[in-house]
DNA sequence: CTTAACGCCTGAAGGC
DNA sequence: TGCCTTCAGGCGTTAA
């Protein structure tokens, strides 16, 4: 579910409800999303920790504890975190997987419906798994031109696979990639090493552009996406592109919306635009 | 090194 | 209405 303004809507959420508390209890209500962790370490693991940080790393979110220890947990399609201040407040109801209490009261309640997401515990100093490999941020400086073709100058597959790589650039997912390459004007079936400068150019631009509305409107709900206050986003207001086939284009009026399938995912542009 | 395909899960939506 | 099929914003693993 969640792309990079979900997540980092999440995380500022998270950050503002559970920054500096200590955890006091850890409900483990159901084991597929601790992996091949026995529920027992699992909650031992955070016994009297504080929380000291959290961030965004690409998808993943990284949490770490003043002991120095770590948490790296990737929602994956339908991982949410809702937040409840006190004991009297309405209590989530679905598919609450994890649930961790807080020194007053509060609660972070970890739901999963499809039940893909991963947490992963790193003692202190310990390299990160998933840290490693991971391709820049989209707003990082080292992203230019150059750099991306580079990057892609042997990938074969097609444009919008290697935007959807996360070795090349973290963060981005189905919907945001197609909805830049619409912004960008750029065919979403071009080879990857065939593109122009002028096309990485503005696709690293129209990258921004629309992340960064994105994040202004707190991310895209679709169907799963909320935010820790459990409140949607309103980004899938603005989508020109994303779920449209068959409807005409936003941008020019003059061509319906294609939705094809690339590496088992649906892809969805304009055929007048990005041509 | 690269690419493509599969599997993990549940629930909603669409077709007939 | 009901049943069956397809689809879903991701990614790690495996095989070629």
């Amino acid at each position: 579910m969640p792309e990079l303004p979900e997540v980092e809507t999440i995380v500022q959420g998270l950050r503002h409800c559970i920054l500096a508390k200590q955890i006091i209890s850890v409900q483990v209500r159901h084991k597929k999303p601790l992996g091949n962790l026995h529920e027992q370490e699992f909650k031992n693991f955070f016994r009297r920790e504080i929380v000291q940080n959290i961030e965004r790393w690409g998808k993943y979110i990284h949490f770490s504890f003043t002991s120095g220890k770590s948490m790296i947990v990737h929602l994956r399609m339908t991982g949410k975190f809702v937040y409840r201040s006190n004991s009297g407040s309405p209590q989530p109801a679905a598919h609450i997987r994890i649930i961790f209490t807080f020194n007053d009261k509060s609660a972070l309640y970890f739901q999963d419906m499809r039940l893909f997401a991963t947490f992963s515990l790193y003692p202190p100093h310990h390299t990160i798994r998933e840290k490693q490999n991971l391709g820049p941020d989209p707003f990082a400086r080292q992203i230019t031109a150059p750099w991306f073709i580079d990057v892609v100058k042997n990938r074969k597959i097609a444009l919008k696979s290697a935007l959807l790589d996360q070795h090349v650039i973290s963060g981005l997912g189905n919907i945001y990639v197609c909805e830049i390459l619409h912004k960008a004007g750029i065919d979403p079936r071009l080879t990857a090493y065939k593109i122009t400068r002028g096309q990485a150019q503005k696709i690293i631009n129209s990258m921004r552009k629309v992340l960064k509305l994105a994040l202004k409107y707190n991310g895209t709900t679709i169907r799963d996406f909320n935010g820790v206050d459990n409140k949607s986003g309103r980004f899938q207001q603005l989508l020109r592109v994303y779920q449209r086939a068959g409807k005409l284009c936003k941008t020019c009026g003059q061509a319906s919306i294609q939705k094809i399938k690339q590496a088992q995912r649906s892809t969805f542009f304009c055929p007048h635009c990005q041509s």
